[in-house]
DNA sequence: GCCTGTGAAGCTATTCACAGCT
DNA sequence: AGCTGTGAATAGCTTCACAGGC
């Protein structure tokens, strides 16, 4: 099991590799991909030892090999169904930005508790009633979700969630979710980051 | 300086705290705390020791009090006033969000280059043309930016933003921006994170 | 007895420094 | 000469363990 923070280091570069690829690059060298990404060179040798991918001395990395091999790391070949919950505008953001790339994670439903947004298609997905939770997760094969509905709900759906089988949760509600072991959170509080902005700059600039 | 997670953590304390209070609660222990944002009790005693605020071993911690002090250390009384760049579903997301609350940063101006949303107000605040970046932040006094723009066009933005003086950045776009040492930047990348629940969550089922 | 405050220990993550290859 | 791969050192963060107070 990989560190956090290589994983989220090996989900950029991928997305950098694909840009390199596409352009008809062939090889790269650590210190290219850090410098675009602002990382040392040895940070990025570090990640692709730990996935087990070996690069020449003299041309570097060879960039079809390290997306494969990070591909094969990263997503052990299945495909997930992921379902958005609150199609407001957040929701929307996501699943739009998210279903245009192609992925092997694809947002398959929304849903929603407003009436004027449920049965009919938003941002390109269906949108159901928070009612039909159970049954749209077992028919859809959905194991993750992305809660982008209001704090005062999050842990009461996401009850509903893991009682449905739910396995991971992003959650962008401020709310700090309890969930059970088995059940992997990842957290974004947007607040909090604007105030870590605030704080830092106020620093650095006295 | 306080540790980032550390400020990380004060912004969420000061948050749940405000919700206490609100309550009509007075004093709160660690653990109680702690248990609500899923923290233990020790890091919760530890962040508050950092900022140098000493409860009570009867009662625990004033809350009011605490919130004072973390105020206190998180925002040195002036108001921070941020922009926003690309008024898209995520920014309007963000701006709508955010302008709620009661804070002491405000999102006062909003730029696009899209005709149709310039010369109007969005999500509550005016939307300008992506060509007067220069003179709006100088007369409204914006010190920080936070870009929901299409990937593209982030790093030239940026360049411009750093030209007219911002001093803080909040990125959503999945550009890593390059600038120069006096700006600080908070980057967040949704496709990031989502792939790093995926890997997760397989690791933790099989 | 149950709380806070905190030195010390333990983990995790990053960087240094350099051996080895081409 | 300039790259990769990596043990060892360092920095950053969290938890342990317990002293001290009400």
């Amino acid at each position: 099991m990989l560190p956090g923070k290589t994983v989220e280091r090996l989900s950029k570069y991928r997305r950098f590799l694909q840009d390199m690829e596409q352009k008809g690059l062939e090889n790269i060298f650590s210190h290219e991909i850090g410098s675009n990404l602002q990382l040392t060179p040895v940070q990025v040798r570090r990640d692709i030892m730990l996935i087990g991918y070996t690069g020449s001395q003299r041309k570097g990395y060879v960039i079809t090999d390290l997306i494969c091999k990070i591909d094969e790391v990263l997503n052990p070949k299945s495909k997930y169904n992921a379902a958005i919950f609150g199609i407001g505008n957040l929701g929307k953001a996501i699943t739009s930005y998210f279903n245009h790339r192609g992925h092997n994670i694809s947002i398959v439903a929304a849903f929603d508790c407003d009436q004027q947004k449920t049965g009919r298609v938003i941002s390109g997905v269906w949108c159901y009633d928070l009612n039909y939770i159970k049954e749209i997760i077992k028919e859809q094969k959905i194991t993750l979700a992305i809660l982008t509905l209001p704090y005062e709900h999050a842990q009461e759906i996401t009850d509903r969630l893991v009682q449905a089988g739910i396995k991971g949760i992003l959650n962008f509600t401020s709310s700090a979710l309890k969930v059970p072991e088995h059940v992997y959170i990842e957290s974004y509080d947007m607040i909090t980051s604007l105030e870590k902005l605030a704080y830092y700059v106020k620093k650095t600039n006295n």
